[in-house]
DNA sequence: CATAATACCTAA
DNA sequence: TTAGTTAGGTATTATG
């Protein structure tokens, strides 16, 4: 009998520590891979040099506190070039944007009395310089309807208001007035309102007045929305949620992360000295910081030349901490010990800079600076001036936000490091911590830390994972071994501080383990190509970067639908959401369960909700209200009636708004794809396709929009009738597909649809290989095609050969695509393989099975190997320490009152260590430390003839 | 003990 | 001051 417990590799790139190598004596070892890797980057940065000598000068020093001797002349940016304001333009690549209250600066637009709002953009030039401009002029506005309550003593005033206002143009629209009024925007802070019958803060009556924003409101007023479904009278404010940014951005044609031109003559640059009073100071760290007039802006959109990324500078970085025994360090009592950094620019392969500061001796690491300190404070000191003078454009690293950056921050405030929390790009602004808490039914609920970083997007690597991935853990171990197939640097966390306590060997273990953690994200960055990724999305839908990162789904099609609305001189209403009932989704077709050993071909329908916008003109601007027809005395042709039985004008009559949007991101889609394939340069393929693919993203989720109900602006009429067409469609396609492919018809067989969802069908074509089945599918697409509105489109994808038809949602096949003779893949659908919600074991076992039934074509196999699996399993010969399940935990503890296992292994975890207790939102891997009532009895029976699975893995 | 309610995660 | 949708399988927990 074999007494020895097999091991069972951990399936999913999940490792638990046990089976991880233990290193004891780290001093014995050689270099790790790691090192070897950092000690060949000098080796690179060296030859480059060598060629390029280019080193830069230490003149342009920027005027922080200097950083003792170890200023490198490297950190810092190439110097300025000499700029003459009437004779050159500036062009830089505008990374964040926000605004601040600020008071008027001569020469510029906009009330010159009082505070005023100023739009504040931080960027990049061509040449790696970084930029402060302050946008001067624009002003907060909405739409009032006169109509809606708006008092005429508000209108009185404002009429004074205007007549005395300096902005000349205001004076020719005066008369608008009266019909239209812009008041302040909603978002201001300080003792300033909206108009909702309260109090309006005077500066911005007599800055409100944009005559080119004044008349689509009038022409709106005038004429009503015809089609729309919101009648003006109905709503108090038109656009009066709309964020400041986003309202800028709108007006000018200013997409996130774009290139913005000052024309020569036009802005006027800040210095240091107060020598001219008329200038502004200086306020930031930027380089070159200017002042300019909104209208003297030019915005360049995303095309052609102006689809280069500026050289970004991107700073990856990672802390230790020497926490006590087996309690989670905080800030107020345990020391800051090392930190490491990696500095990058973006579109460059490798970090040009990569230190470590540590607190106490350090030997030497090739390929990296050590910057060794007695003082803790000294140390954090020294780290916030390194961020000074680095200027990052962005800033990476794992769990940054909520761990890190926090941490650094309170530990400087217990240790009263006076300068430290000065991380952003301007000079006076202070970063503090706040909390904030999001919630979305996509991500759940999420509590984060919010750092302001004036200028410096904060792009922390863990928050885009979650955002982005589905995976089975988040640690930055599993992340890396999941995507990159390496692993940290083997130290126990629980050794830390006595590695901190060694000797200058020790805490050179400490910091190339703390490199490292810092070296990871940059290159998972780098990888999954989050930057490029998310600035064409920014571009695309509008959005600043930050957006991306801190809001939801919903802004980048407000952002986009505002575009849209301004070109058809529409206004968009505010809408009050309130939850209301469900409406009906999409249908998914009863399966005929089975195993089909013949090929099964699929047929999809592309981008199934975005063509039939399309193709039916669906939209807020085009959905006809109970009576219109009427009212408008509207002909049968003119209109079509839904199968939810909503009514929308035809194109003809007035195109909609979103099917715009839709076929601008869906030809944009088709532009960047055959760029795609006449590029040749990696990196701007990689620009495309992270364009292509945000094109479609975006393009898919206008839709679930209009389905929000806590929303900007729900509109169930239209995502009803989207469903509903696509049940009307793929019912229609089943009938076709079956009608047409028939004996009678001459076919081989009788075709059937055995299953499919929302927009696919598997047809059973009765034929026996797959190229046959191939060439049956394509022309089945494309006759069924012919019977929908273009540009609702059938493509044949996929021949399934063989195919496993478990349940609706659940199925598994061999995937034939590119060619008839060798599969692409094994797909599985909802099956447990794909489930993270499984232990490994199953998941294993399942996915064992399956390659036995698809590709060894072994059903009897599979079931003799899932009984043999159960049988070791019963008979106590799988070691059950390997037997690692995982679970989500989306509540805290006490939500759950103890009731389910892992929410009580939650609580143990707690108890022993605080440290290490799970927090939401992780994943909490953990044994099977007892079985259910009736297993016993279970195992005694006979378990040998059991087909199912053990309950054990389930327990 | 049977059934309903709920949690979780996935398909599309 | 902010959040994309519905359909649906499977396991676990609550309830009579």
């Amino acid at each position: 009998m074999d007494f020895k417990r097999k091991k069972i590799a951990p399936a999913g790139g999940f490792s638990s520590s046990q089976t991880k190598k233990k290193k004891t004596d780290w001093d014995d070892d050689g270099p790790s891979q790691f090192e070897e890797e950092l000690a060949f980057l000098d080796e690179v940065e060296a030859d480059m040099a060598m060629e390029m000598n280019d080193t830069y000068s230490t003149a342009d020093v920027l005027p922080v506190d200097k950083l003792s001797e170890n200023i490198s002349p490297k950190w810092l940016r190439p110097p300025l070039p000499p700029i003459d304001p009437q004779q050159d333009c500036i062009c830089f690549h505008q990374i964040e944007l926000d605004h601040y209250i600020g008071s008027h600066i001569p020469g510029m637009l906009g009330a010159t009395q009082g505070p005023v709002p100023i739009i504040r953009t931080f960027g990049i030039t061509a040449d790696g310089n970084s930029v402060c401009c302050h946008i001067h002029g624009f002003a907060p506005y909405f739409y009032v309807p006169s109509q809606s309550g708006f008092k005429q003593e508000h209108l009185n005033e404002f009429k004074k208001e205007l007549n005395s206002a300096v902005i000349k143009d205001m004076r020719s629209n005066k008369d608008n007035i009266s019909q239209a009024v812009l008041a302040v925007d909603i978002c201001m802070k300080e003792n300033m309102y909206g108009y909702h019958g309260k109090k309006i803060n005077p500066f911005l009556k007599i800055t409100m007045a944009l005559p080119r924003l004044i008349a689509p409101a009038k022409r709106l007023l005038e004429q009503g929305i015809r089609f729309g479904t919101f009648p003006v009278h109905c709503y108090q404010a038109f656009e009066a949620n709309i964020d400041f940014e986003i309202r800028f951005m709108v007006d000018n044609d200013i997409v996130g992360c774009n290139w913005l031109e000052l024309p020569a003559g036009k802005y006027r640059i800040r210095n240091d000295g107060d020598s001219n009073n008329d200038t502004a100071k200086k306020m930031s760290l930027a380089q070159l910081e200017v002042d300019i007039s909104w209208a003297d802006l030019i915005s360049h959109p995303a095309e052609g030349e102006w689809q280069k990324i500026a050289p970004l500078r991107v700073l990856s970085f990672d802390i230790e901490c020497a926490g006590r025994k087996g309690i989670f360090p905080e800030p107020d009592k345990d020391p800051v010990i090392q930190i490491a950094n990696m500095v990058m620019r973006q579109g460059e392969k490798d970090p040009f800079v990569r230190n470590v500061f540590t607190l106490g001796t350090c030997a030497s690491i090739v390929g990296s600076q050590v910057l060794c300190f007695e003082k803790e404070d000294a140390l954090l000191k020294a780290w916030a001036e390194f961020v000074r003078i680095i200027d990052p454009d962005i800033i990476t690293g794992y769990n940054i936000q909520n761990f890190d950056v926090p941490y650094l921050i309170n530990r400087a405030h217990t240790l009263k490091v006076g300068n430290f929390p000065f991380l952003g790009r301007m000079r006076n602004i202070k970063s503090v911590i706040r909390d904030s808490s999001f919630q979305s039914k996509q991500m759940g609920r999420r509590e984060n830390k919010v750092i302001n970083t004036e200028g410096r997007v904060q792009f922390d690597l863990l928050q885009v994972l979650l955002r982005d991935y589905k995976l089975r853990s988040y640690t930055l171990n599993a992340v890396s071994f999941h995507f990159l197939q390496e692993q940290k640097e083997d130290v126990q966390h629980s050794i830390i501080t006595d590695l901190q306590n060694g000797n200058e060997q020790t805490r050179r273990r400490l910091a190339v383990y703390c490199l490292k953690d810092a070296y990871l994200p940059l290159r998972l960055l780098e990888k999954l190509m989050c930057v490029i990724n998310y600035m064409e999305m920014a571009r695309v839908t509008g959005v600043p970067l930050n957006y991306l990162l801190s809001r939801g789904q919903q802004i980048k099609v407000v952002s986009q639908l505002l575009r849209q609305a301004m070109k058809q001189d529409l206004v968009m209403p505010v809408v009050k959401s309130e939850g209301g009932e469900d409406y009906t989704g999409a249908t998914v077709i009863e399966p005929v369960k089975g195993y089909y050993d013949v090929p099964i071909a699929t047929l999809d329908f592309s981008s199934l909700y975005p063509s039939i916008m399309m193709a039916h003109n669906l939209c807020y601007t085009t959905l006809l209200q109970s009576g219109s027809i009427d009212k408008y005395g509207l002909k049968p042709e003119e209109f079509i009636k839904t199968p939810t039985g909503d009514c929308f004008v035809k194109s003809s009559v007035r195109k909609g708004l979103l099917p715009e949007i839709l076929e601008n991101l869906l030809s944009a889609r088709k532009r960047a794809k055959t760029e795609l394939k006449k590029e040749t340069d990696p990196f701007k393929q990689k620009v495309l396709d992270g364009r292509q693919l945000a094109l479609k993203v975006s393009a898919n989720s206008v839709y679930g929009f209009t389905g929000a109900q806590v929303g900007k602006l729900p509109c169930l009429e239209i995502s009803q009738s989207v469903t509903g067409f696509g049940r009307q469609m793929i019912e229609k396609t089943k009938q076709l597909v079956e009608s047409k492919y028939t004996l009678t018809n001459g076919y081989k067989a009788d075709a059937k649809v055995i299953y499919g969802d929302t927009d696919s069908v598997m047809c059973k074509l009765g034929v026996q290989t797959v190229s046959e089945a191939m060439e049956i599918g394509k022309e089945a697409a494309e006759w069924v095609s012919s019977h929908f509105t273009p540009p609702i489109k059938l493509e044949f994808e996929k021949v399934y050969f063989p195919y496993l038809l478990i349940n609706k949602k659940r199925y598994a096949g061999l995937y034939f695509s590119s060619s008839a003779k060798t599969h692409d893949k094994m797909d599985c659908k909802g099956i447990e393989t794909v489930r993270r919600d499984n232990c490994p074991l199953v998941a294993n076992l399942i996915n064992t099975c399956l390659q036995k039934i698809l590709i060894d074509r072994d059903p009897m196999g599979a079931v003799e190997h899932a009984k043999d699996v159960i049988s070791d399993l019963l008979c106590n010969r799988i070691d059950i320490s390997q037997l690692v399940i995982t679970k989500e935990l989306t509540r805290t503890a006490d939500e759950y009152a103890g009731k389910q296992a892992h929410v009580e292994l939650a609580e143990r975890m707690r108890k022993r260590d605080p440290g290490s207790a799970p927090n939401l939102g992780d994943r909490v891997p953990y044994v099977i430390i007892g079985a259910a009532k009736g297993v016993a009895a279970y195992m005694k029976s006979e378990h040998k003839k059991c087909e199912n699975l053990c309950p054990l893995c389930y327990q």
